[in-house]
DNA sequence: AAAGATTTGTCCGTATGTATG
DNA sequence: ACATACATACGGACAAATCTT
């Protein structure tokens, strides 16, 4: 299938990397579903035409990020795990998406501030540039594993003090709902994906794959007045975000 | 800013590479906006804590890429790309989404054959496990600049000769109505993102960022039947998805 | 116009890490 | 465990191009 290309020696990315890399990617595409493990060493070794060596490097670090576990004797088996489902349409909540497929979510408040908006913030919020907004920065969990990081701009004077309010009834539909907002809708989403960086890649518990999908959404209350800005990383191996276009 | 975290030297990516993807993702976070290009190499090699040669590398490999270009005596400066918007909805068309961004667009027919449907196939399409289906790999470009790889399956009696029509009229759209597929619509779309294998970054002639979206999507015509499922891989670096959820 | 400062380009050598057999 | 080959990373010195004073 995919013996497709050769190691890549001038990638700037050890050959036991790629190797944890593609064999990462075959699990993800099913291709060992069939015994549930990974073909011997000296197997993979040949077919990816390196030393065996260096294959076992690449399966030490999959085993060590948990994603494999070797048992002597009879091989190198395959630790599951499913990607979950966040569903983004007109009302997406994070906690209500996940429903039925996480037993439990929480989000947590890393960091609050306030400040001049920034051109872009501005315009999607509808502000003029420099007029005060919130930022908060926040990791959503899903049965204590690390899902997404996100940072959300708020107007300044209207949401004051909305960074306790989340902090404590922990959503922030909830939040929202304290200062006035009883309703609101996605009015758009963008995403696009990239490398994580070491930081967020430490914050979200990122193991060796550091994929991140980013989406720039913007909220606004009924009356469709724009209500919270709100870029956020999810960890493109733990999620797939799906994208519901319903029947007019 | 994000002097964040050192260099890991033990991750299996050099530091050169390392330091690359950083200033890459500086670069996209608009870190340089103001000058336009990139720090003095001293001053890089300084905050991260490298020697000039490693810095040297990495901008090397992204000037390579033509992200960046150096001027001896200047600096180096920064080229300007921007990423294309791609709007996912209810009616999504490759290339009627990127008009006005895009001035020609085009989409390849790499590969076409038929045979039993997998289970995944056939669950999407509504057949039996084992119905032959189509399958079609497609390279989509806009301005020549490739911009997506997909497979796209369809029924097997029902559009035999499919792929003859594809790489006559260019146009996926126009070679369903063909078949008597007068319109179709967007039933649902779930996107994620990996790193591309080295055989898929070659194809999308991806530089040194093989990020890519991953979107698996079914088609229906007008009366709900499903038409056409795909599953497509975006260079995440020339695109952004956009769902719109307009007011109902 | 000239001098100096800044910044990239190129050369040398050496030490360490990676991969093979 | 050993030997070998190559890529990676560091350190220093100087040249060449550009900008500032």
């Amino acid at each position: 299938m995919d013996s497709g290309f050769s190691i890549d020696r001038r990638s700037g990315v050890a050959a036991w990397k790629q190797i944890a890399d593609r064999i990462s990617r075959a699990i993800d595409a099913g291709d060992y579903d069939a015994t549930g493990m990974v073909p011997p060493e000296t197997q993979l070794a040949e077919s990816f035409g390196v030393n065996r060596h260096t294959v076992r490097s690449a399966i030490a670090a999959l085993a060590e990020d948990g994603l494999l576990r070797r048992v002597q004797g009879r091989g190198t088996l395959i630790e599951k795990r499913e990607r979950l489902v966040y569903p983004v349409g007109r009302r997406t909540r994070f906690s209500e998406g996940l429903v039925g497929q996480a037993g439990e979510t929480d989000i947590r408040l890393l960091h609050e501030s306030e400040g001049p908006a920034s051109v872009a913030v501005a315009a999607a919020l509808g502000l003029t540039p420099g007029a005060s907004v919130i930022q908060l920065n926040t990791l959503s969990l899903a049965d204590g594993i690390p899902i997404s990081l996100a940072v959300h701009y708020l107007e300044g004077g209207r949401f004051s003090g909305i960074g306790s309010r989340l902090s404590a009834s922990r959503s922030i539909t909830r939040a929202l709902s304290e200062f006035g907002v009883e309703d609101y809708v996605r009015v758009s989403t963008e995403v696009t994906a990239r490398l994580a960086s070491p930081a967020e890649s430490e914050q979200l518990s990122l193991g060796g794959n550091p994929v991140v999908l980013e989406t720039a959404a913007l909220n606004a209350d009924s009356e469709g007045r724009p209500v919270q800005y709100s870029r956020t990383l999810f960890a493109a191996d733990r999620i797939a975000l799906r994208l519901d276009t319903p029947g007019k």
